[in-house]
Formats: structure tokens, C-alpha cells, sequence
DNA sequence: GGCTAACCGGAAATTCATTTTCCGGTTCTG
DNA sequence: CAGAACCGGAAAATGAATTTCCGGTTAGCC
């Protein structure tokens, strides 16, 4: 995380860790319904903490927003593998992938990367190489398998799910919205991925640097 | 638009009134690319003209945007009557008018309306409401011809448009992306809204209030 | 229980980007 | 060619966010 016991000095408290956890949980549900361009006060308010605990615990608020970048690379990683290993087939497998990414937005996460080398930046890099790479596996297996349309890849498919708008906001606000709107669009899209797919898609298709300019220029990471 | 000749006075000179139509021009394509939350500066440096020029015509940011705004919602209904007229059924007027709207991108002008009450206000909600009324017609004819998803409302629609990633980015930047991303995904898009749709939406659909808030929260307008 | 380092809250300082003003100099046009 | 209309862009005003700081509070070992 961010604080390592020196070896010499006391332990870091049990109240002290518990709070961590608190603001990791509060700032991945903040993120997740604004976009991590929410202040750091919102994410104190929403942990019940105060914005010089989170400060105590995380150098700057990019720092933070790595940790949770890199918890969402990992347990997409993880219900994807056991997304694989349950499902019947190769389409099934990868629709549930795209439902728990869009329940948790984690494909917002893929830019946070290299604004400033932080020393979490090469495990954000990997679990999200890694992610990258067994999204593809999974695409390719539910293209040969006739169900998911050729002609989309795993960039295409990240920006898409990065462009759904956010789930219903939390508890405070007052003016809710009552409508699953990231679920409607989402069945949506689904629908839309189907092979053979009517519509013929522009080309070329997204490549890896596109998928990077176009996070730096829409959300400045 | 935001200046009235008195009668006594001079009339408006014939570079200034150039000048307006360059700033709207130029508003226009910068707030397409990467969305209204673009600096005045920016839209001076694209018009050729400077910051002060563009105050000289609009009292504020906030009255440009809104003329821009007007713009987008008439061309669209536009737009929208020809395509009716010209192409042979509804879906093929629907898909029209959805290109067209990604092209300009013009949903995400939708919100523009009530923040300060300003003289152009009654005008931008009277061409905004007169589009969805259109739009909703058209949907509901694509619908009967069985062409159209029935369970995607107006709302729905207005949503995933303005969802789309920004297109191409314009002259200026270095590091263009290659990749027409609107396209691509407003075919996908197109295909998963095509009748009658594989996948359940879940219910309820979205209504009027649920648009204005989710554009409140998203865009601050 | 008591001591002390670890911890917390949140006001205040800082930073930074953007809007908006202002005015000396320039350009149309009658 | 007179003079109102116009322009550019530096600088002031604003606003919103990040980050610091420190007096006051705990946890947890003795």
C-alpha cells in the first residue's frame, strides 16, 4: 500500500489500517458513479474521514487513484478467469466480463498510469497488461466461436465500455436518477457486438496508442 | 443574436459581424472535439481572434455556448425533415439523423438551457424541445415498421449519443488519433438498437427529469 | 492507569486554470 | 478624414482544487 513498518519504529495502528481500507472503499464508489476527477473532499466526506487522514495515507491523490486502479485491474483479472472456468461458453464468459466492468467502471481505470512514476506505476502496468491480454484471449475464443462480430477488438471494446455513463449515484444526492441507465445502454451494446453485426465499421480499427491518446486527451491522465 | 442596433447609433460594423460568425464557428468545432468545457482561449486561438474580441460579442461564456447550442438543435431538425422526406423508411431516416448527430455532436448540447436566464434561454428550449418532439415521432415510426428496438425511448438515445467518444481531433494537435472512434462505435450502436434486440433492457426506461439530471451531474450545465 | 507515538480533523495556505475586464492602438465607413 | 466601432492580449478577478499544518485525540504497550 503506502506505508511500510520501518523496521525500528512502532507498528502502524489497527484504527489507523482500518481507515486505509475505508478510504480505498470510499474512493473506488466515488470514482466509480463521478470519475476520479472528483476532489479529495468528496472522497473524505464519503470514507467519514477528514481530508488530512487521506493525506496521511496517500502522498497526493494520484497515488490514490492508482491503488484503486490497480484493485480494479486485479479483480476484473480475477472474475474474468472464473468467468472462464464457469461459463459454457466463450460468449457467456465474456458478457459477464462486461457486466461486472460496467457495474464497477473499471475501464475508466485503464489510462491511470504514468502521469508521474509513482512507486506503485509498474504493478498498475502489469495487472493491466495482464487484464489486457486475457481480454483478448477471451474475445478472440468468442469470435472463432461465431458470437461476438469480427470486426471489434479489445481497444474498441475498452473505449466503449469507458464511454457508458455512471451507475446511480450513492446514497446523498437528492435528485437521483431511478433508472439503470449504464444497464440500458450496456444490453444495448451487447446487441450490438453480436455477430455478424449488420452495420460495416469504419476502418482501421483502435490500436494501443489510440487507446492511450484518447484517455490523455478526454480525461488528462 | 447578441447585439441589437439601437436606432440612433451606428450599425454594427461589416468585419465585426464576420468576425461573430468566425467565433461561432470556430465555438462550434472546439466544443465538438472536446466539449464546452473548452477555455474561451481556446476558441480564440481557433477563430484567429482574441479573447477580448469574443467578449465584445457575448456577454459570457455561457451565452456563447448557448448560441452554439441553438445552432446544433436547428440544423438536427433539419436535418430530421429531410432525411424523413428523402429516405424510403423510418429506420433509414433514423440512422441518417444518428450520423448526423455523432458527426456534430450535437446531444451533448441538450443540457444547455436554464443555468443563467438569459435573453437567448426561451428560444434554445423552444428548438431543443421542437427536436426531441421530432425525434420522438420518428422513433415511434421506426418502431411500428418493426425496424427499431421498442423497449429504447427518446432519452435512452440522447444518452448514448452523447456518449460517444469526440471525433477526430482537429488541425492542432500533434498526436492524432488515426481511428474514426465515433464511427465505430455508432455502428455497433446502430446494430444493437435494430429490432428486437437479443438482449432484456432493464426497466424502468429513462424519463425526461432523469435526462436533465444526469447531464447536471455529468456536465455541470 | 499512564505515557507516548501514532493518529485525526479540518481550517488555512497554496497552486493553478479560467473567466472577465480594461484600455491603448487600429480599422472601417459615412 | 473624423471619429465611432472595433481589436488584441496583458492583467485583474475569480474559483476550485490540492496540499500543508498543527492543536487536540486515541490506541496500545508498560
Amino acid at each position: 500500500m503506502s506505508e511500510i513498518a520501518p523496521s525500528g519504529a512502532r507498528p502502524q495502528r489497527a484504527d489507523a489500517r482500518e481507515n486505509v481500507r475505508q478510504i480505498l472503499r470510499a474512493a473506488r464508489a466515488v470514482f466509480a458513479e463521478r470519475g476520479f476527477e472528483v476532489s479529495i473532499e468528496e472522497v473524505a466526506r464519503r470514507s467519514g474521514l477528514g481530508m488530512g487522514t487521506i493525506y496521511r495515507h496517500f502522498p497526493n491523490k494520484h497515488a490514490l487513484v492508482e491503488e484503486v486502479a490497480i484493485g480494479h485491474m486485479r479483480e476484473t483479472s480475477e472474475v474474468l478467469a472464473r468467468a472462464v472456468d464457469e461459463e459454457p461458453d466463450a460468449w457467456s464468459a465474456f458478457t459477464r466480463v462486461m457486466r461486472h466492468m460496467a457495474e464497477v467502471r473499471s475501464s475508466q481505470m485503464f489510462p491511470v498510469s504514468r502521469r508521474r512514476t509513482t512507486e506503485s506505476g509498474p504493478a498498475l502496468v502489469a495487472a493491466r497488461d495482464a487484464l489486457l491480454a486475457d481480454l483478448e484471449d477471451l474475445m478472440d475464443r468468442a469470435q472463432r466461436e461465431g458470437a461476438l462480430r469480427t470486426d471489434v477488438n479489445t481497444y474498441d471494446l475498452v473505449l466503449m465500455m469507458a464511454s457508458l455513463p455512471s451507475r446511480i449515484p450513492g446514497d446523498e444526492a437528492a435528485g437521483d436518477l431511478t433508472v439503470d441507465l449504464t444497464g440500458r445502454q450496456l444490453s444495448v451494446l451487447l446487441d450490438g457486438l453480436r455477430a455478424p453485426g449488420a452495420e460495416r465499421l469504419p476502418t482501421p480499427a483502435a490500436t494501443r496508442p489510440d487507446l492511450d491518446e484518447f484517455f490523455r486527451t478526454r480525461f488528462g491522465v
